[in-house]
DNA sequence: AGCAGTTGGTTGAAATTCGAAACTGACTCA
DNA sequence: TGAGTCAGTTTCGAATTTCAACCAACTGCT
């Protein structure tokens, strides 16, 4: 069986692995398409030591996949994997809170669906009643992956 | 009329206010309900040094409030502003993926609709279409608040 | 063949940030 | 009076980050 983090809880567990300075600035770099190690290192300036130490990271947890791009030399790209494509809502949510907080109102960049072009929104949605819910509407309860501990706390 | 900041990216500002190893997670504390300064301390151990920083930060940038909750001696805790809790989407996506790819599918913590208790999902939506859109159903363009530059990226 | 340029790093010092523990000050309660 | 709590501040050694230089493999140009 495969050991689970100490920690019992996933945003913790989360921001243990990813939630640090340069983490997720490279993953939406590898979104946008700069998937080059000197690419990234110039568009974040981020120093090529720690570029290279994160870059192992997220290898190592399976976010993201080196393949090379060419022989002679061998180059390589970094690419997200499904794990790391997954983590499109988090940055999303995190965009669209910086749009409305940090940048006034006024989106420097948005996303749209390919197909329409309408800009996606990201709201924590009820599937059984079908509506948009609030902050104040969460409750939290104790899930399956829960070992120990029982507190119901809201959220 | 208040300046903006330089970097043209509504995650790199976001990241730059709150994406630290601690931040989110004293955010999440206070989702939590733990709003004390000594309980987020021996809930989190982060050092006390930090913690006060920390909640200035967060304080300054109107995320957090400070308010009394007794008189002599004069106690404060830490809530979260309406700025604050509009980090729940942030929060709830990084927790979902966490779920699925840090905790093996086995949530920790559930976060339910209060009033039906189905289990929170968080999926950018096109409401036009009336569909979930995946990573790859997803491009950018360049919004409002841009300045300077005009790339159109892909997602 | 010789040489500059590119890519993707590594290495090592200096600056910065962090963490642990000690200390403070205002107050309570016995 | 004395012990305890809460919310910090100060101090200092340890860890992390930054910055710059260096390196190796290969290219294309002359």
């Amino acid at each position: 069986m495969h050991t689970q983090p100490a920690v019992e809880c996933s945003i913790q567990r989360t921001l243990d692995l990813i939630g640090d300075r340069w983490t997720l600035l490279i993953v939406r770099d590898l979104f946008r398409g700069v998937r080059r190690f000197s690419r990234i290192q110039e568009d974040l300036g981020i120093a090529k030591n720690l570029l290279t130490d994160r870059l192992g990271t997220l290898v190592d947890a399976d976010i993201v996949e080196k393949v090379p791009y060419q022989e002679r030399p061998v180059r390589h790209e970094y690419r997200l994997t499904e794990k790391g494509r997954a983590l499109s809502p988090s940055l999303l949510a995190l965009m669209r809170w910086g749009d409305r907080y940090v940048s006034g109102g006024l989106a420097p960049t948005e996303l749209v669906h390919d197909e329409c072009g309408t800009r996606l929104e990201l709201q924590p949605w009820c599937t059984t009643c079908n509506v948009p819910v609030a902050a104040t509407d969460i409750s939290s309860r104790p899930g399956p992956g829960r070992h120990i501990g029982t507190e119901d706390t809201r959220v």
